[in-house]
DNA sequence: TATTGAGGTTTCCGTTTGGTAACCAGGAGT
DNA sequence: ACTCCTGGTTACCAAACGGAAACCTCAATA
């Protein structure tokens, strides 16, 4: 009897495609509209949650964590007090932003949601 | 005793933020990767299939539908025995690809999987 | 008659994701 | 002695997402 082939495969490396690779950060939720915040300048944690209201403290933490990591953006605390963080875009993080402004371009031409209600439907 | 707020609220309209929204329909598994294979001109269903090996027939037919119900795309039946598909970006969907190329630029400059092992480490 | 190829669909299932809520530390202000 | 503010962290949980495998129709071909 042929043995059957387990399926508990370890992950595999990843295929190393820059399309790929790069979508697997910017596609993370609030990804964009952290960058999108930091375009105009240099934010504090809470500010960029007033910015942003619907992101949990949790996510947005992971997020700027990860862009932090990727040289998309750097953190700095100010020896205020409280002591603040203030977040801010790298050259890096800057060259992503007609990128995603190419996006928010084509984004206001899309049609929305197919099972979203059409006016007149 | 107060009553305590039940969770289990239907979900909200979305916020219709054009960024946002966006993001939801370019951040899906391969959606970059369809666009970017149609950029050259038109594909069928199996072409797709060898341009992005480890997509699976299901995801790419959601990604295909999906793209096709906003307008990226469009899906034509050619009268060939057995009738074969064949999608192709529509002028909408043309508009994307300088977007996608932006990022991909970008993307070959971010630091890669923090966790990711590193050369040397 | 069986097989092949195109273009999918369907079911099942595990992992990942993101939201909620609660909690925490240190210093400043009242 | 409290309370507030900043900037988080942690545990828990439900839903969404995507992969695997099996199955399907129709026509042409071997």
């Amino acid at each position: 009897m042929p043995l059957k082939v387990r399926r508990n495969r370890s992950p595999q490396p990843p295929p190393s495609c820059p399309l790929t690779e790069c979508m697997g950060i910017i596609g993370g939720a609030w990804t964009v509209n952290v960058i999108w915040s930091l375009r105009a300048g240099p934010r504090r944690f809470s500010e960029l949650r007033v910015d942003i209201p619907p992101v949990s403290p949790k996510v947005l933490t992971a997020r700027l964590r990860e862009l932090e990591a990727r040289g998309v953006l750097r953190r700095e605390v100010k020896p205020t007090s409280p002591p603040s963080v203030e977040y801010s875009l790298t050259a890096l993080g800057g060259e992503l932003v007609p990128a995603i402004e190419a996006i928010v371009e084509v984004g206001h031409r899309l049609k929305g949601s197919p099972d979203a209600p059409v006016a007149n439907a």
